[in-house]
DNA sequence: GGCATTTAGATTGCGCACAACTCAATCGCG
DNA sequence: CGCGATTGAGTTGTGCGCAATCTAAATGCC
């Protein structure tokens, strides 16, 4: 098989690989708190701007509602947000931190740090691969919309 | 929040969404052959040496029998491998490519071309990433074996 | 105002991933 | 040889991820 194809095989199977080793790196670190990473991705998003509906937190992640809805819902059963649906706009669900929402977030201020210093990667590499992979996503969305 | 926790945060969430955009660039491609991607890289395996056991499939992709024993079976159903139980070592279960499954190769073969024209990444580039993912998956997993 | 179109979210169904477990076959050690 | 430990595969249960479909609400256009 042609060098380039092989180069393209291995370097996908990278990133679907290292996808799942860095989301095993982070399991151990949320199951305590009782979070997933996905979950754990939407509190991100709340943390830092809580009140949001579905559509932007989907916006945000590059989710939709098939995957958001029922971890939403698991999350409010858990007690860390609630949804309203908004008066202004019945079709409109805008998802709010609880009082232990807000607390979890000390409790993995930590976990940034464990998982970069689990990857062992320094700040130059990080930002690069950061960057690299960004454009790789951009490019492709913009190619398959 | 600390700058350095900070890009460790932004580089998981990169990697989380390129790998996912990249399942979806291969998508469009492999659905039309009833194929999904790890059932793709199932057969990349076997393409490379045929009858090999579910343990060395899974040693390969780096996937349990949990994963392995329901996608082997769909890949059976489909017509693309067969499974045999080994005399030799009753417990073994070698995994064979069928007619349809060698001929297949030839129908994918423009696939991982296609993939790398849609991320748009140059060879250097996809070296780098290569080398970057494959050293950050063997460091967390020499960490949380 | 009335009706087609669009939009937000939920639901259904399928296929991974992964943990936890079962079961049968094999191995190893006394 | 016998028997406990290990091994390989499969099963079960949970949680994504995504396509397809559904419903209700809002919008637009006449």
């Amino acid at each position: 098989m042609d060098e380039t194809l092989r180069l393209s095989l291995q370097t996908c199977f990278a990133l679907y690989g290292a996808s799942r080793a860095v989301t095993s790196a982070y399991r151990p670190l949320l199951d305590p708190l009782g979070l997933t990473y996905p979950q754990y991705l939407v509190l991100l998003v709340l943390w830092e701007r809580d009140g949001r509906a579905v559509k932007e937190i989907g916006a945000e992640l590059r989710l939709d509602s098939g995957t958001l809805s029922p971890l939403l819902k698991r999350l409010e059963a858990a007690g860390f947000v609630e949804r309203r649906r908004e008066t202004a706009d019945e079709r409109v669900v805008t998802v709010h931190l609880t009082g232990s929402g807000r607390a979890l977030r000390e409790s993995v201020a930590c976990v940034p740090g464990q998982v970069a210093a689990k990857a062992g990667l320094d700040r130059e590499e990080l930002i690069a691969l950061r960057d690299v992979l960004t454009r790789l996503t951009r490019t492709i969305e913009g190619k398959t919309p």
